[in-house]
DNA sequence: CTAATTTGGTTTCTTAACGCAACCTTATTT
DNA sequence: AAATAAGGTTGCGTTAAGAAACCAAATTAG
């Protein structure tokens, strides 16, 4: 029956994917970080068809990654602007980009080349690190068996 | 036509989220990471169907996110094992966890007691940092104009 | 002032994907 | 010898995605 809900799933993983991990939302997001507000913007730089961009503008405003704000002084015309909550989506999808840009890079992209507005320099990529400030990778964590024991280690 | 495909695209990102931007890749890569490795653990701890996950298996062992290896010594028993690819994930898993965390946090969940092996401390938030080493935000990049202008800023 | 265009959608229809359940084959266990 | 487990495959019904057409309100062009 249909695609499966993790709304009321323990793992934030699952839940986190629920809101911004069907094939557009991500690129909607990603597009409003690079500036775009406007319904046929997003339309025509995404070449998304636009019953899906509908659909999927309400929902990420539902789940408050966007916010739908009236311009103009007669309110026919809309803008989607990200909220505290999209934005903080940007190591997501800088990681996303870091990953995508070095297992499949494009034949003529050197990837997209963002840079920091404060030094003018690229960005860092994005590590995990332990409080040491160390990077560490997947191999180096554990997690240890507290509260909740004798269920699975994290389900769904 | 059923789902678009960003295999061609010049996005980085849409080219990542063609290969792990559904909704169960990703589950499947975060239970890989969380040791998982045979057919009807993730079966039973995900609630995928099995055709579908299947596919998915065989999609992530397409692009090399999995690896399938035969385990016993004559061939019915697999396992699917993270490549360097897979395991190069798991910033964005971690990026993606600490979201759902701070944004949708279960009422009885306080988020995945992830620690490093080597401090025993629990892993620092994910960010992005300029080459100063400073945590910045989507509004402190930019993109110089640099190729191809005239151009949309980043098409797709 | 009227016609064309833009914006932001909604509707219809077709096709593809998801999910369930049943079935299947090859081991292994009882 | 029968039952169970692993790792799927096959049908089938439901749902979601995509294309294209249509639409109303507002703006711009002529």
């Amino acid at each position: 029956m249909a695609r499966k809900r993790f709304d009321d799933s323990n793992c934030s993983v699952a839940r986190a994917l629920n809101q911004v991990g069907d094939w557009w939302s991500l690129l909607i997001v990603l597009h409003a970080m690079h500036g775009t507000r406007r319904f046929v913007d997003f339309h025509q730089e995404l070449g998304i068809a636009k019953n899906i961009l509908c659909d999927r503008l309400a929902r990420l405003v539902d789940n408050e990654v966007l916010k739908k704000v009236e311009v103009g002084e007669h309110g026919s015309r809309f803008e989607y602007r990200l909220t505290g909550k999209g934005r903080d989506l940007f190591p997501v999808v800088i990681a996303l980009r870091q990953w995508g840009d070095k297992w499949n890079p494009a034949p003529d992209d050197a990837g997209l080349n963002l840079r920091d507005r404060a030094t003018g320099q690229p960005i860092q990529a994005v590590q995990v690190h332990n409080t040491k400030g160390d990077p560490i990778t997947v191999r180096d964590v554990f997690i240890p068996i507290a509260s909740a024991p004798g269920r699975k280690k994290d389900s769904a």
